[in-house]
DNA sequence: CGTCTTTGACCGGCGC
DNA sequence: GCGCCGGTCAAAGACG
């Protein structure tokens, strides 16, 4: 009878069924949803340690449905390193490109980052963990103007960056404990990550300039504990990658360069 | 034993 | 009003 009366299904009445989710949570409501591209090699299939930037976190799978128009089904994701915190992550492949990863965030977390984000912290990072973040509230209004910058200035910040995460390895800075906020700090935006690395099997956009971005200041990748499980993970990533031994090489890896780039694409 | 992945079913929203 | 699509939940199984 009540539902009768309820002329919006929209209301959280609806969904009564649920108490744990949230109702209005669900369509319509564009929250922060960042889109992220990842464009990986075409060992995609055979490379099992495909990690493209997510971010530090622990993620649960928690359903996976195969998109009308797409050859690969998108997976859904859902933070476990808190138990409240609402986080989810959308992964699906480029329907044309099947070496483009497209990963969706949306909402952000609710806990401090994981213990694997400390590898990125220092003091100078601090501080420009803060700045990445402001630009990308900012990028909001400034969009285009900030990649023209950001070219420039993340030339140097990677230099940087990578010159601490060498000297920094896993486990080593457990003193700096550096949590870093979500890096779904935008509403919405579209972030494009160029990963351009032999040892990952990454090309790079032809199309597109990488910009040369240090990966800790935007989204901090690091691995939880998938390492081994990539293999027997990966093997059946035929259609759908999961990103989570990323971070991983990233401590080994200096050599890696990840280019960001904005689209401005706002889902009205 | 605990955690995570996988798969199917269900529900809500949107479009026609 | 109906159908389609996308998103989430829940149960079972597998793995560490």
């Amino acid at each position: 009878m009540d539902e009768t009366l309820s002329p919006e299904p929209d209301s959280d009445v609806s969904r009564n069924l649920r108490p744990e989710t949230q109702p209005s949570k669900r369509r319509k409501v564009a929250h922060e949803k960042t889109v992220v591209t990842v464009k990986i090699g075409a060992n995609v299939g055979k490379l099992k340690n495909e990690g493209p930037p997510s971010d530090l976190w622990s993620w649960r799978k928690y359903g996976q449905k195969p998109i009308k128009g797409s050859p690969y089904p998108r997976g859904y994701y859902r933070c476990s390193t808190s138990k409240g915190c609402s986080a989810k992550k959308q992964v699906e492949r480029s329907k044309t490109d099947a070496s483009v990863l497209i990963i969706t965030y949306t909402s952000s977390h609710n806990h401090p980052g994981p213990p694997d984000v400390n590898v990125i912290s220092t003091t100078q990072q601090e501080q420009e963990d803060e700045q990445t973040q402001q630009e990308q509230e900012d990028d909001q209004k400034q969009e285009q103007e900030q990649e023209d910058d950001q070219e420039q200035e993340q030339d140097q910040k990677q230099d940087q960056d990578k010159k601490q995460d060498h000297e920094q390895e896993h486990g080593k800075l457990e003193e700096h404990f550096h949590y870093i906020e979500s890096p779904i700090r935008s509403s919405q935006e579209e972030h494009i990550f160029t990963a351009h690395d032999t040892s990952f099997g990454f090309l790079l956009d032809e199309e597109q300039e990488p910009l040369s971005l240090s990966y800790s200041q935007l989204m901090s990748f690091s691995t939880p504990k998938l390492s081994e499980e990539n293999n027997d993970f990966f093997d059946e990533l035929e259609e759908l990658p999961t990103f989570s031994s990323f971070p991983s090489f990233m401590g080994r890896t200096n050599n890696l360069s990840f280019g960001i780039e904005r689209i401005p694409s706002v889902p009205s």
